[in-house]
Formats: structure tokens, C-alpha cells, sequence
RNA sequence: CGGGGAGUAGCGCAGCCUGGUAGCGCAUCUGCUUUGGGAGCAGAGGGUCGCAGGUUCGAAUCCUGUCUCCCCGACCA
């Protein structure tokens, strides 16, 4: 056993969050901006939420919901309406009060007080309230009915803490908004989209997701009900990754969303509501990521099999690249997850073994090195990203496999990454969740201070509402910890609630949260 | 938003206390050597020291303000 050189130089046991930073500069995903809590998202970081919207657009598109697009902006006199969903984003606001800059005098520009907006604009934080204006002209009839809208967009919420991918003050995603005859039918919606979520989580981001409902202090301002999706981090942390919500009438209401129903009177419509962001990414990053940095499910993966050619910058290299380009095109033939092939031949000049370690931070799924000796033999060296060492001699592990032979197996192997990366972060988190915590002293002994990576406890609980949920919350807020969500497939409760010690009605995950 | 830390070359850092020519390592470029796995040697290029004021003959260094980042807290669909 030899000491393994990792590509990083931080380790997630060392200081995750450090590390997690780490991950992201050396793969080259992004960077600061220099406006706070603003990124540039950079080709790599871009490919892979690019990847993200294409597989989830499918699977919205494939229900029915239709793309559209609404202004950033939004009349302050159109957002006052739904109050609490108002209360509920009020303090993240970034309001536009000016049309126009004029000269200081003193080289610089300052707003024009002249040019001042009868009507501020605020910068959207999510758009329920200008869909839902657009909802009260769309639905008429209940032939009209569901209408279902779906944005990808760019939205802002004025953070006071902020960290890359997880929490920005602008992020992209996408919200899917839908409006309904009854609530059984907005009810089906909003678990509809759920479930999606949870494929999408599943199949192409290889994260196993905890599906559930939301506590009623966790719920969406102005929401009947909110159910997420919720995933464990290798710091045993847990990350909301997506949310659903049954929004019942208030926001119609508000917005004046009716339509005429079968018997000639007017309703008013039942909405849903339901993002998923780019804080996926940093879910990615989180529950995938090593001590070599990024390792990218390969159904995401921008590229899936990186060829570096060993150029030496003499007459060799023709005969190398050529052979290189004849691999990618034979690559190109094969298919996986239902797609082409993604494939880059990094002919950049350079030494091969830089652009692997490159590669390697950035977590392609496979890199294959290409010398004249492999070339003369036929052959090809591939690494896999997700078994990247030989334990034995702490060396990288490279399988010399015969060109032909690799390019027939790509796709399978490629399957197998994306099966492995899911296996690894689902064993991890069954490994890091308790069900049998019964006293709030076992609950303590289980988040002890001095457990660096505790997970999550399942509880059985009585559902408190009010005041008496307050009092429960306190009590988590105290331990650092908070109520994720109520499973859907949980057993059924048999026992005393840990909080309350009236008889549990539910299973609920309790866990330090991101 | 409160407490703490930080901002000097692409990256990581020293210099600041005690003001006096802008430094180191990695990376980059050039040359030579090397050539099956994260090469060696020599040389070179690259910085208005976050920004704005102030003190001073002179500011990376001292003072004030401000922006941004990191950690903890509060907050957070």
C-alpha cells in the first residue's frame, strides 16, 4: 500500500467545506464575479447544468407542460397581493427604482433623480405572481383547464450568506406552474412533479433523494402544502433539491384566476408550483465529488470519454492524433443513455499528463491516454474516474484494453459509472440514517457535537401544529438541527411522538441542513 | 444583518508590527536534456499590492471609508 498523491489538495475528511470549494475552482465550474453572491459559471460548470435542463426538460415536456417566458421584472403593486406570500420574500428583495444614470460631476454616474420609476420593478424572486396574472387571461372554461407553464430562468434573492451553486443571490432554474379545475387534479400535479423530480434525481444525477412532505414551518409562503426532495451530502448534511407545492386557491385568488365550470359558475383555480435550480449542481458536487475532485455522473457529463493524445511536438504526433480522431469518431457511433456518445479529443499541445490530472479534477467519467505504443499495439490506456487508483501501488489505474474492444464496451461502462456513482451515494446514506431513535437523549447522543458526520434520523412525531410545532422547532434550532420531510413511503407510525409524547401519527427525518 | 478572518502575478503564499526599488513556490514562455506515465536543468515574461480618500518627502505597509470572499451565528421556497 503506497500513499496515494490525490489531484487535490484538501481533503472532504480534512474540511469539507474547503474542500468543496476546492472542488469547484480546480474543475473550473466557476468563479466570482465580484458582485456578491453573483457567479460566472464557466464552460464546465455551464455544460453540466446544461445537461441538467436538457434530461429534465424531457421529462416536463413529456407531462404535458408547455415552455413559455415572463418578464424579470414584476410591478411592486402586482406582488402585494398574496400576502403571505409576500411577507415570506419581502426582506430578499432587489427593487428597480430608477430608468436612468446621469453624470456626478465627478467622473462617475449616479441614478438620475429625474428618472425616477413611478412604480418600483422588483427583480423576481420565483413568479407566481406574474404567471398568475398571466393564468387570470389564459383560463376561462374548464376547457381551458390544466394549464401547465413551465420557465427556465434566472431569479434573485438578496442572500445574506452565500456559497457557490448552493445559496446565490441569482441562480437559475426552472418553475413549473400549473392551474387546475379541483384539488384532486392540482393535488396530482404537484406529486406528478414530485415523482419526476425524483427520477430525475435518481436516473441522470445518480443521487439517491428522500421524497417527501414538508413541516408546515417549512412550506412555501403562501402554500397549502410543500413536499421536496431531499438528499444526504458526504458531510451528512442534507440538501432540499427540489420543491413541489399544492399552492390551494389563495394565489388564484389573488391573482384572479376563475374559470366557468361545467355548470356555468365561476371558480377559482387550484395552482401548483415546483423548481428545480442550480443548487443541483452543488448537490452533484456533494454527494459525488472525491478527494480528486469532480466526478460527474455520466449522463451529465458535458463529455463522457476525454482522449488525451501523448504528443511529443515532433512527427509522431500526426500518426497519434489521427489515430485519436479515428477512436472518437468510432466513439461517436456508439450510444448511451439513449444518446450519442459525447466525446472530446483534447489535442490541445501540452503534456498528457497534466490534461489527465485537468480531466480528472473535472471528473470525466473516462479519460483514455493515447502513446505510439499504445498505437502500435492497438491499444488505448483508460482510467475510470469512478475507480481512479491502484490501492496496491497508489498509482493510477490504468486498463490497457484494445482500441475496438473499448470502443464496444464505452456505452456499457459508461452505464456502469452512473449505476456505481448512485450504489456509493445510496449505500452511504442508509449507512447515515437511524429509525430507531426513540428519546430526545438518543437524538442528542446521535448529532453529539464530536460526530463530524452524524446523518440523518428518522423520528416518529404527532404532526404539533401552531404554537406547539414552534416549541418543536425551538427545541431542533437549539441542536442546530431541522425537520427535512415527512417520507411518503415510510412505515406507519407505532409509537410515542420524541417531541411531544402523545401518540405519532408519522415518521418525519430530523438532520443538520444546508 | 451581527461576530471573526482575509484580499499582493493564473493558483497558493511571504512582506505590513518597525513606511524607503515588488518577493517566493507552483503554473506559463524559451532553450537544452529526458521520453510509458503528475520529468530535470538553465533562463525569461507576468503585479496601478481589492477600490476610494487621508497622513507623509515617500504608503503593499499607518489612518478612514467602501466592495468582495471565507468561517460562525441569525435568516433562508
Amino acid at each position: 500500500m503506497t500513499a496515494i498523491r490525490h489531484a487535490l489538495s484538501i481533503t472532504r475528511d480534512a474540511d469539507f467545506a474547503q474542500w468543496y470549494q476546492e472542488v469547484i475552482a480546480s474543475a473550473d465550474m466557476a468563479e466570482e464575479s465580484g458582485v456578491r453572491g453573483c457567479m460566472v459559471i464557466k464552460p464546465w460548470g455551464w455544460g453540466i447544468w446544461e445537461r441538467m435542463q436538457a434530461l429534465l426538460d424531457r421529462r416536463i415536456k413529456a407531462a404535458g407542460v408547455q415552455n413559455a417566458y415572463f418578464p424579470l421584472f414584476i410591478p411592486l403593486g402586482n406582488f402585494v397581493r398574496e400576502a403571505e406570500h409576500v411577507e415570506g420574500f419581502a426582506k430578499e428583495m432587489a427593487v428597480v427604482t430608477h430608468h436612468r444614470l446621469i453624470a456626478d460631476g465627478k467622473g462617475g454616474l449616479v441614478p438620475d433623480p429625474e428618472a425616477k420609476l413611478e412604480e418600483p420593478l422588483i427583480v423576481r424572486p420565483t413568479s407566481e405572481t406574474i404567471i398568475g396574472d398571466a393564468m387570470s387571461r389564459w383560463t376561462q372554461s374548464w376547457r381551458d383547464l390544466p394549464l401547465m407553464l413551465n420557465q427556465w430562468a434566472n431569479v434573485v434573492r438578496w442572500e445574506m450568506r452565500t456559497r457557490m451553486f448552493l445559496r446565490t443571490s441569482e441562480f437559475l432554474w426552472q418553475e413549473g406552474h400549473t392551474a387546475h379545475e379541483s384539488r384532486d387534479d392540482a393535488m396530482a400535479e404537484t406529486l406528478r412533479a414530485l415523482e419526476m423530480y425524483q427520477a430525475f434525481a435518481e436516473e441522470d444525477v445518480a443521487l439517491p433523494v428522500i421524497v417527501g412532505e414538508k413541516p408546515a414551518n417549512e412550506r412555501f409562503p403562501g402554500a397549502v402544502g410543500t413536499w421536496s426532495i431531499e438528499a444526504m451530502m458526504q458531510d451528512g448534511k442534507a440538501l432540499q433539491a427540489g420543491t413541489s407545492h399544492y399552492l390551494g386557491t389563495s394565489f388564484a385568488d389573488a391573482a384572479n384566476i376563475r374559470f366557468q365550470d361545467r355548470e356555468g359558475s365561476q371558480q377559482l383555480c387550484h395552482t401548483t408550483s415546483w423548481g428545480v435550480s442550480t443548487r443541483m449542481v452543488g448537490a452533484m458536487i456533494m454527494a459525488h465529488g472525491d478527494d480528486d475532485g469532480l466526478r460527474v455522473p455520466p449522463a451529465l457529463a458535458p463529455f463522457q470519454v476525454v482522449i488525451v493524445p501523448m504528443l511529443r511536438e515532433d512527427d509522431g504526433d500526426a500518426a497519434i492524433l489521427e489515430y485519436c480522431a479515428g477512436l472518437r469518431a468510432a466513439l461517436l457511433q456508439q450510444s448511451a443513455f439513449g444518446e450519442p456518445l459525447r466525446v472530446l479529443l483534447d489535442a490541445k499541445p501540452g503534456k498528457a499528463a497534466a490534461k489527465r490530472w485537468d480531466w480528472v479534477r473535472k471528473g470525466a467519467p473516462l479519460i483514455v491516454e493515447v502513446g505510439p505504443r499504445d498505437m502500435e499495439n492497438g491499444k488505448v490506456a483508460v482510467l475510470r474516474r469512478d475507480a481512479l487508483w491502484n490501492l496496491d501501488n497508489g498509482k493510477p489505474a490504468f486498463d490497457f484494453a484494445a482500441k475496438d474492444e473499448f470502443v464496444t464496451n464505452a456505452a456499457a461502462v459508461l452505464q456502469q459509472i452512473q449505476q456505481f456513482l448512485f450504489d456509493e451515494a445510496h449505500a452511504r446514506r442508509e449507512a447515515n440514517i437511524v429509525r430507531d431513535i426513540d428519546t430526545i437523549e438518543a437524538l442528542d447522543a446521535f448529532f453529539a457535537a464530536d460526530k463530524r458526520y452524524p446523518g440523518w434520523a428518522e423520528v416518529q412525531w404527532s404532526r404539533p401544529e401552531g404554537g406547539a410545532l414552534d416549541k418543536v422547532v425551538e427545541q431542533l434550532k437549539a441542536r442546530k438541527l431541522t425537520f427535512r420531510n415527512v417520507p411518503l413511503d415510510a412505515e406507519p407510525a407505532n409509537g410515542a411522538c420524541l417531541f411531544t409524547g402523545e401518540p405519532a401519527v408519522e415518521r418525519i427525518y430530523v438532520a443538520r441542513a444546508y
